[in-house]
DNA sequence: CTAATATGCAACCATTTGGTTGCCTGTCAA
DNA sequence: TTGACAGGCAACCAAATGGTTGCATATTAG
């Protein structure tokens, strides 16, 4: 799961994996365009989306195809954001409270 | 939202959250325990995840007060996530055909 | 066959990151 | 008032990160 946290927290990856939701199955060469980056830099990128398991790739003939796979992303958002959603509503009146209360008493 | 991602990036930060989700208000001195390493990188930890505004604080005393906000990885769930829900269900077949697929039209 | 295209591999580099240590400041208790 | 306690600040360091370049390999088009 660290991997997949990793993977997201930087913004080209992220939004190379935009890239493959708006078209699914690009190359290399369609991935790098629009990026001001080498194509390695593109590629390094990509191995690291693959290694979280965020991406999947197929050669083609000469070209790599590459698929999003987005269920990583869902696991996180299921299992790991569920945690703290207990008190959602409230939480910023909570936060508000707490910060200008004087010890309300949860120490 | 890009130093939400970056700071959630990190397992010790993570593991801090967690901390403050189980009990709430908690001291620099209360956030150290467990963690194996000096305080003052516990503090730059929680300088980041306050930078990116999933903890505030506030002085009482001698002592520092740390308050869990969890609005920003709501946020993150709500629209980043989001984009990608649509053929949720359907994901992992569909990223199976493509990967044994025989150039299925896609391009 | 040959040349162009698409990608892979490895060495290298600057900056960022995550940690340390030493010392300073402010607050509470005896 | 004088320690002891909680935290802040700054310099320093090793390793990871994000990028580059140069060259090699494999496939396809002519």
């Amino acid at each position: 799961m660290d991997d997949v946290f990793k993977a997201l927290a930087d913004p080209v990856r992220r939004q190379l994996l935009d890239s493959l939701h708006q078209r699914n199955g690009q190359t290399l060469g369609e991935l790098c365009e629009g990026h001001d980056m080498s194509r390695q830099a593109v590629t390094k990128h990509l191995a690291i989306l693959e290694d979280a398991n965020l991406v999947a790739t197929r050669k083609d003939g000469r070209e790599k195809l590459h698929f999003l796979n987005p269920l990583p992303i869902f696991e996180i958002a299921d299992r790991w954001v569920r945690k703290f959603e207990h008190g959602r509503l409230r939480a910023l009146d909570e936060l508000k409270k707490n910060l200008e209360g004087k010890s309300d008493g949860k120490r």
